[in-house]
RNA sequence: GGCGGCAUGGCCAAGUGGUAAGGCAGGGGACUGCAAAUCCCUUACCCCCAGUUCGAAUCUGGGUGCCGCCUCCA
């Protein structure tokens, strides 16, 4: 069996195949840091979250790396806004970054370079195209000439011929300086009050595509094998990045490139500039949402489909996510009673169970189908969940205690690989205050109320219970069983 | 207008040639003093038309609808 990625390049599902075998380097467009990310972020860093996971779970090392796209025109009107600087500004959306990204339980890159802290790196490489007459200075600005590159648009599918120059009615003084419309910027003078390096073009800032390109090179070479990123950056974002890149290396930027699907509100894509984006603090902190909810809801799609945020799917997740839950948590509730050893030591990759691995790794091997593979997760965790009832209800599973420990143990490490992680609970057996004595005592209570037929008195008894945490009940043979909630 | 993608039950979503995974929601039943939990059963001919084929949701052509990009954007 082999990994198949569907790439933006080719349109078509290929092989995966690393430039050196055993290793990936993967390359991830980040956030312009200007404010808090929304659901759509949330989306596409779980989605390729997921897919380093499972490279790294297919045996592959890699390598990856995500940007900050730290110096931008919105980062710069922000800070005027808060009467801040460019500076604090970025500082503090990146905090804000790693901490909603951190509950999402998306992993931390190896590196996350900044524009600004690339300055060196971007200058050579607009030198280098200079040099060989791709880019041209103009006023203190360097412009990329598309029409120097023949195979420019291939990512896209657009031809400079089909585009329609000025077709969204802007016409700026950029126009002007510009050898062709769809030139774009590589370096940019210094606006009066901005922030602005030194450069052989005067004093500016760097454009905003060059600075992928730059990060790419410096931190992973001149090739790498993955490229990821929204679909709203293929063009002009990663076009203009193979651009740059390919006519100054002459090699291949990146040999796959992945696009997420966006988010849609309503039908449409949720946006900064529709108004319609909901943040991630804002789901997870006043919308109560667990940030596994959040996981397993964009989990539920495949990674290029859009997603609808609804209020349905996230109660669809919700539930959902309590089923896995449960299963997650049985080894944790439920292991000691079945006499396993240690539920928290690790177990080998080789005794998990074979038929869930292969369904779980067919369904990701084809272009990162998580929604098949969660599939295998359900099985698992609905059977775990309903030998765990058993146990509460009867005494006893059904399945024996050994298959029941691998099916678990292949549940946390398939569900590991898509990010979906439980804590388990700290037993707070003196939530209740109650010892075990005194609740037997209580159901003994009850019983005798219920034969008495003094239904009133056996139900005070088991609220009671219920609100403190102690779940009863009744079996068919008579006698009353009870176990602690939470 | 150009480029790309999608269209499967009430909702979400797999399946890419052999008579439709899974999730959510719903219905029926068992059990119970009631309840909770549990258990069992149950809901699709895959947008339309034509074609290829012994056979298509799955391939081809046409149509319709929706989405994204073409301006900053995950």
């Amino acid at each position: 069996m082999s990994l198949t990625l569907y790439n933006t390049l080719t349109r078509r599902k290929e092989a995966f195949q690393p430039l050196e075998p055993g290793t990936v380097k993967m390359y991830c467009c980040g956030v312009t840091v200007y404010d808090y990310c929304h659901l759509g972020h949330a989306r596409s860093y779980i989605a390729w979250d997921t897919v380093r996971r499972y490279l790294e779970w297919r045996g592959y090392q890699v390598q990856y790396v995500q940007n900050f796209t730290d110096i931008d025109d919105k980062i710069l009107r922000r800070a005027r806004e808060e009467g801040s600087t460019m500076d604090a500004v970025s500082e503090k959306y990146i905090a804000a970054y790693f901490e909603d990204m951190d509950r999402l339980n998306i992993r931390r890159a190896d590196e996350y370079p900044r524009a600004t802290h690339t300055i060196d790196g971007i200058q050579r490489l607009i030198h280098e195209l200079e040099t060989k007459g791709i880019a041209y200075a103009t006023d203190g600005d360097v412009y990329y000439a598309v029409r120097s590159k023949t195979d420019y648009g291939k990512l896209s599918g657009r031809k400079l011929e089909d585009l329609e120059a000025g077709a969204s009615g802007r016409v700026d003084e950029e126009v002007v300086k510009k050898k062709d419309p769809f030139d774009f910027a590589l370096w940019k003078a210094a606006k009066p009050g901005e922030p602005f390096w030194e450069s052989p073009w005067g004093q500016g800032r760097p454009g905003w595509h060059i600075e992928c390109s730059a990060m790419v090179r410096d931190r992973l070479g001149d090739s790498i094998d993955i490229h990821v990123g929204g679909g709203d950056l293929i063009f002009p974002h990663h076009e203009n990045e193979i651009a740059q890149s390919e006519a100054a290396t002459g090699k291949p930027l990146a040999n796959y490139w992945l696009h997420n699907g966006m988010v849609n509100v309503g039908g449409e894509k949720m946006s900064k500039s529709l108004g319609n984006f909901t943040t991630i603090r804002d789901l997870l902190d006043k919308g109560g949402v667990d940030p596994m909810v959040m996981r397993l809801f964009v989990l539920g799609a495949q990674y290029r489909k859009p997603i609808d945020f609804t209020d349905e799917a996230i109660a669809a997740a919700t539930n959902g996510w309590k089923t896995l839950k449960d299963g997650l948590l049985f080894g944790y509730e439920a292991g000691a009673t079945l006499g396993w050893q240690n539920v928290t030591t690790a177990w080998p990759q080789d005794k998990l169970d074979p038929q869930a691995i292969v369904a779980f790794q067919t369904s990701m091997d084809d272009d990162i189908n998580t929604a098949g593979a969660l599939a295998v997760l359900f099985d698992l965790a609905k059977k775990l969940q309903r030998e765990a009832n058993l146990l509460i209800h009867q005494g006893q599973t059904e399945t024996a205690s050994d298959q029941l420990e691998v099916q678990w143990h292949t549940l946390v490490a398939l569900a590991d690989v898509l990010g979906l992680e439980v804590q388990p609970m700290v037993k707070e057996a003196e939530v209740s205050g109650l010892s075990d004595d005194a609740i037997e005592d209580l159901i003994a209570q009850r019983s005798a109320a219920k034969k008495a037929r003094d239904f009133a008195e056996a139900d005070r008894i088991r609220n009671d219970l219920q609100a403190q945490g102690i779940s009863l009940i009744d079996q068919p043979g008579g006698g009353t069983r009870w176990h602690r909630t939470v």
